[in-house]
DNA sequence: TTTGGCATGTAATCCGTTACATGATTAG
DNA sequence: CTAATCATGTAACGGATTACATGCCAAA
């Protein structure tokens, strides 16, 4: 059934820091934690009819709000199931990196045609890395927060691995070009 | 149709550099380009297939192996495929790093039990990281081989990303022991 | 008034994994 | 002899993306 949908832990994480709706959801995804996560609209939607039907979630009309909006609240078994799955460790999800799937194929093709992929990797790389830094820098502002300890943490992952990504980017540009 | 499989591609790079069988294919992916890569050896077949179907490889049966072995070989129709493939600039695959999204929703558990799944999140790395560094060693020793070239590129890809995830974690473990 | 953002959902499709099934060969 | 490895494939399934379809509200 639904062994390894890591979906419904996403919405249930996002849930159980209040009530939202499916738009909510996916828009603190792509604000917050897209540099590691990601959730498309079109599934977010079944997903939650799912967890609606499992009891772990409920839906509501949002009175407030003048638009058509169903209001998510995480039920006292979704928590529960929550708190399962934090309990258990991480499964690693086997990467695919294309850009270096393309670089690992390199002799078959001119080595500025690769600095060119590369490049433009780094550039979004670096990109990233700036919008990062920017939010640590408002997070430093709001000192010792235990609310958004977790978060710094993330961000610093981002960090971490975004420098990496531009310092081998450095490191191959130089290679190729001389 | 098959828009956007890569498979077809890392399929067809693998067969660029000589002949070989699935099974082969599959060993080359799990021996060299797991840290950025993989493939499973059910899509493999199949994607084999296909890509004979379409005239990108030729299956033939390997005479000198006492073993029944389907030996593939690409055409030139293959090779303008993978070097079309190699001019496109690569996809961003949007990660998903289930250990960050357990983090990020830390609040809702308590930090001893991120601290484990970080703890062997590290080792993982930190053993990733060792394997790497051996092979960056042994291809030291081979010299400036242009053969190894991109290789080595991928290796050190490999190390830069490992060493940052490591040096995440101890910040993550230290923040949360203190 | 028209554009853009809010908001929800379905359908088609695909890409890929896991488990299953089978059998030959080689090394200990 | 027997276990591991070589070797190929199919079937079931599922997770997720993209495109499609619809419509309201607010701001310019």
């Amino acid at each position: 059934m639904d062994g390894s949908s890591r979906t419904r832990f996403a919405i249930l994480g996002m849930l159980a820091e209040g009530p939202r709706s499916g738009y909510d959801i996916k828009r603190e995804v792509t604000e917050r934690i897209a540099h590691f996560w990601n959730e498309s609209i079109g599934n977010l939607y079944p997903v939650l009819q799912r967890l609606t039907r499992d009891g772990l979630v409920t839906r509501s009309a949002d009175a407030k709000s003048p638009r058509a909006r169903a209001v998510y609240r995480i039920t006292a078994a979704g928590r529960r199931a929550l708190e399962d799955w934090l309990h258990e460790p991480a499964i690693p999800t086997p990467p695919r990196l294309e850009i270096l799937l393309k670089v690992y194929f390199g002799a078959h093709t001119e080595p500025a045609v690769l600095a060119a992929h590369i490049l433009e990797y780094r550039a979004e790389r670096e990109r990233q890395l700036g919008m990062l830094q920017g939010v640590q820098h408002e997070l430093r502002a709001a000192g010792p927060d235990p609310d958004v300890r977790y978060l710094r943490l993330t961000i610093s992952a981002g960090i971490h691995a975004a420098q990496a990504a531009v310092a081998w980017c450095d490191e191959a540009l130089a290679d190729l070009g001389g």
